[in-house]
DNA sequence: TTGCTCATTGGTCGCACACTCAATAGCATC
DNA sequence: GATGCTATTGAGTGTGCGACCAATGAGCAA
């Protein structure tokens, strides 16, 4: 009978088996932790042995870079599409605030307070955690910029409201691996939203009310 | 010729030998990061061997903690004394924003997003945290509270306020280990002042130009 | 001076990690 | 069906970590 594990050996691309790596690691890095990423696991994950991984990333510390923008990434465009339909921008940055405020947030709040630390001894991850905030932020702007242009929002500097308001969430995720996680009270819990709507020129309460259809 | 580590024993009184122990890993969390605690390089800093720090501290994680909550403890009382003189609380504000501004700040900043995220893996860590992150937030709120009865400051909920604050400086403090640490604009830099004016109803600028004399 | 206590040492164990490389075998191609 | 390329394995190296413990000796008390 054979077992569970592989033992016969499967041969694929390079191209794929690059990516089922990166996606492995991606996985691991939400759930666990980017410092869980090692040869072993990853390996295990896929059902290979460890030096093959190594074939693909002679350096680990690469394959963490690598997951870390895969994940931020693949996050960033759920939560703002490069192509915004129909969707106007408050309908859109309502959705966006609906998302950040739930509890499924918790993972992407931990892998990006986990970069920012491990970025202190891994250049190559700061790297890439830097090209990540660029993205996140000019994604942020283009849709400030969009609201400002249809007169939705006001704001003379779309950048620096958008950077403002990701700081306050950030200053928010340092939370979130707290003892009282949402022992906070509402005010503060909410603080990334009026940051929002004081710096757009939006009237309290536009963000939350506001339901997108999609 | 004696070599220049310490071949002779020195024996020295428990309470002597732990607080050596816990002053040099506080100093080695704040310079290198709470990762960097292990026995040997602890041991070494003192000239003793790693079996003794495992004496005192049978479990590596306590020691971790107890150098945090004293890093952390020994800077709260610096930034906000707990007996403050006969300064105003706006001076003992702009103090306290003038010296999180500067770059000496940074190696807080460090300690603070690394031990919010190595609690994610450290159970005793999380809960030092905790008692740390209680004792800011009430040092600072009874600031704003003293602040309120002298008619300085004005706001309805001094623990909120000084809360939001606080969130506000950890947002920038995740930037602390970015490749473009300073390059945000002055706006961004200025958020954490901005804010306290705001939410304690001073005028802009009070907090920037007020300099206390100690 | 003697004896005792316990702070301190020195050595060791097991584990997990990244990294290396010659040998092996899957699979496309002819 | 044979051949060649290379993806993949298996086995190994060296390092650093926490933890453990019997032996030692510093310094105090009698």
């Amino acid at each position: 009978m054979p077992s569970s594990v592989q033992n016969k050996r499967i041969r694929k691309s390079p191209a794929a088996r690059r990516a089922e790596i990166v996606a492995a690691a991606a996985a691991v890095a939400l759930t666990e932790g980017l410092e869980c990423i090692t040869l072993r696991r990853i390996a295990e994950e896929l059902g290979v042995r460890p030096g093959l991984i190594s074939h693909y990333f002679p350096a680990v510390e690469d394959l963490v870079a690598e997951a870390f923008g895969d994940a931020a990434g693949s996050e960033l465009d759920a939560l703002l599409p490069a192509d915004r339909g129909d969707a106007t921008p408050i309908q859109h940055l309502a959705r966006f605030f609906a998302r950040t405020s739930g509890e499924a947030y918790d993972d992407i709040s931990r892998l990006w307070l986990n970069a920012r630390h491990l970025s202190r001894y891994r250049p190559t991850l700061r790297d890439r955690v830097a090209v990540q905030e660029a993205a996140w932020r000019n994604r942020f702007e283009a849709l400030v910029r969009d609201g400002v242009e249809l007169g939705e929002f006001r704001t003379a500097d779309p950048l620096l409201a958008a950077i403002q308001i990701l700081v306050v969430l950030d200053g928010l995720g340092m939370l979130v691996n707290s003892v009282d996680t949402g022992d906070d009270p509402p005010a503060v819990r909410h603080m990334p939203v009026t940051t929002a709507e004081r710096e757009l020129g939006l009237p309290p309460g536009t963000l939350t009310t506001a339901a997108p259809s999609n």
